[in-house]
DNA sequence: GACATATATACGTTTATCCGTATGTGTATG
DNA sequence: CATACACATACGGATAAACGTATATATGTC
């Protein structure tokens, strides 16, 4: 967690006081995505799906893997004890919210994932 | 808690992503604190306090009660189960932090709470 | 009711954030 | 090496947040 000595806490809060990044980090809560199922999920501009992936990356909440012509996103794992206690909070609520729901179903479903996929060799 | 139904969440954050609402937040912990007591420990103009204490009642996290010319203010209960939880985190948070327990400390010695304050009947 | 004190709000300005669009970069494929 | 695709960034404009200062409101005192 790279978050500024000072003002830690109001730099997190900041990061996650964006509907759209919520969004994100809610279907990441899911699993590895690469960035093109994540603009198609949400139904928005790919561009401002990469701002704010890149938001999150440089605050440390999420990690990137380059696949070929892909870049997966994940959630990185939080030493800081804050970050840990706000995003167990968060992510109990998006279990429990319908719009959220709606859309970790939708994610399993959106046609980039489905047929775009070139057949890799599958490790495990 | 009257967040709203869409964005709940993000709303929540947006409050909580300002320094000076989270010093705030941070003094209030230690129980009911009336504004001047506030703007003398945080040096800070009072007008600016008021907002942000405006900020933090609209949104359902403090409460305000008038006794004379003062008004106190203090932590809300939480129904949410979100905001208990961010909150929790935030407050183990903020006894580890060391420029919030400084400041927690000149709370109890600030010239208004020692000096100015009117001798009232004290309920028990 | 004039005045002082505590707090809140209004107003105009500065600053930060978000967005859409255009373009750049990296990687594969022919 | 030209092209296509996935993704990232740059740029300008719109919107919102935060601020300082001035002023309004509420309460208590004389």
């Amino acid at each position: 967690m790279k978050l500024k000595r000072n003002g830690e806490a109001a730099v997190l809060f900041k990061i996650l006081s964006d509907p759209t990044r919520l969004r994100l980090l809610n279907l990441l809560a899911c699993g590895e995505t690469c960035v093109c199922e994540l603009t198609d999920t949400l139904r928005v501009v790919q561009p401002k799906i990469s701002r704010h992936l890149a938001h999150l990356k440089r605050a440390g909440l999420v990690e990137a893997r380059r696949d070929g012509k892909w870049v997966h996103y994940r959630w990185a794992r939080h030493g800081n004890s804050l970050v840990r206690h706000v995003l167990s909070g968060l992510r109990e609520w998006m279990t429990k919210d319908a719009g959220m729901n709606d859309e970790r179903r939708r994610r399993g479903k959106v046609c980039c994932r489905i047929s775009r996929r070139k057949p890799r060799k599958e490790k495990a």
